[in-house]
DNA sequence: TCTTGTCAACGAAGGTCTTCGTAATTCCCA
DNA sequence: TGGGAATTACGAAGACCTTCGTTGACAAGA
């Protein structure tokens, strides 16, 4: 029987694509998308910058969520997965977000638009924004301005 | 051991939130986020309407991505949690969408816009609007207009 | 009627993810 | 130097996802 091989675990959930085939820079191609909980630790590191386990475990689950073991195995796995990297220069062995909050955006944006709006990225600012009335004048002048200035340049079509 | 039984799976990966809490219509909250494979499908009778399952097998793995029992078997679990619905009135039942791509759409986006940005669905627009400079003219004058009747309507801050 | 082909149902295997319990390690302090 | 406390390492369990093989039902044609 085939059973192919699966790449980043075999349920990837909902979103992913993981072609890696855009013009990126730098190429963060080895490391896999994060899962849930890992997000949740990434979104601590970039927040705080660089933490111990404990740390990570006092801001997410100071009111008991999960135990501190837990963070602290998941936070391996994301280090031999290179999400992560790691100082253990010390006894308490400090890690930092190993993936910028930049680049996962992007990640999972591009994903996004593959799987759910057709690979129309317009489709999908069209829906946010209708999700989002909520926006301030300024965000709201940052967006029209990054509009002029895509008109200015490309000219697609 | 405290073992708190996990409601979508467990391992949800990447973008969840479910909290459900936003004002919603229709109240489609029962029904789970479709995982990766699920969305594939559900891309399928999004886009062809009611289908059997011979249909979306051949449409998904025509070239042999997945056997026929595989898209059969996932189609029985999305029936199960409510993905889909059935009309069994024939041999071959047939099969349609229970959620609507908009309503999916909007859902994804939402937990993305809670766990990625910073609950903040401006900041995903700007970055959407700065990874898609491939956008059309008619795309930009559209998301322009959707600009404007913000402004008019809602004047937040 | 018998055969052949299609299809749904069932069960199971192999992977991940998440969560811990437990053991081993290390450091500090009395 | 001998505990204790904090941390890391290891392994495992439970839940899901994805993928199929197999079986049984059923229908159409020879």
């Amino acid at each position: 029987m085939r059973r192919p091989l699966r790449v980043n675990g075999g349920r990837l959930d909902g979103l992913t694509a993981t072609d890696d085939t855009m013009p990126n820079t730098h190429a963060n191609s080895a490391v896999p998308r994060p899962t849930e909980a890992e997000l949740d630790i990434l979104r601590v590191l970039w927040d705080r910058g660089a933490c111990t386990v404990r740390e990570v475990h006092e801001q997410l689950h100071a009111d008991g969520g999960a135990g501190y073991t837990t963070v602290l195995k998941l936070m391996q796995i994301m280090h031999a997965k290179n999400l992560v990297s790691r100082d253990d220069a010390q006894r308490a062995h400090v890690y930092r977000a190993a993936v910028t909050r930049q680049r996962t955006q992007k990640r999972f944006l591009a994903e996004m638009v593959t799987r759910l709006f057709n690979g129309s990225p317009s489709q999908l600012v069209l829906h946010a924004l209708g999700e989002a009335p909520r926006a301030s004048k300024a965000e709201l002048r940052q967006i029209r301005e990054l509009l002029d200035r895509i008109d200015r340049r490309g000219k697609p079509q």
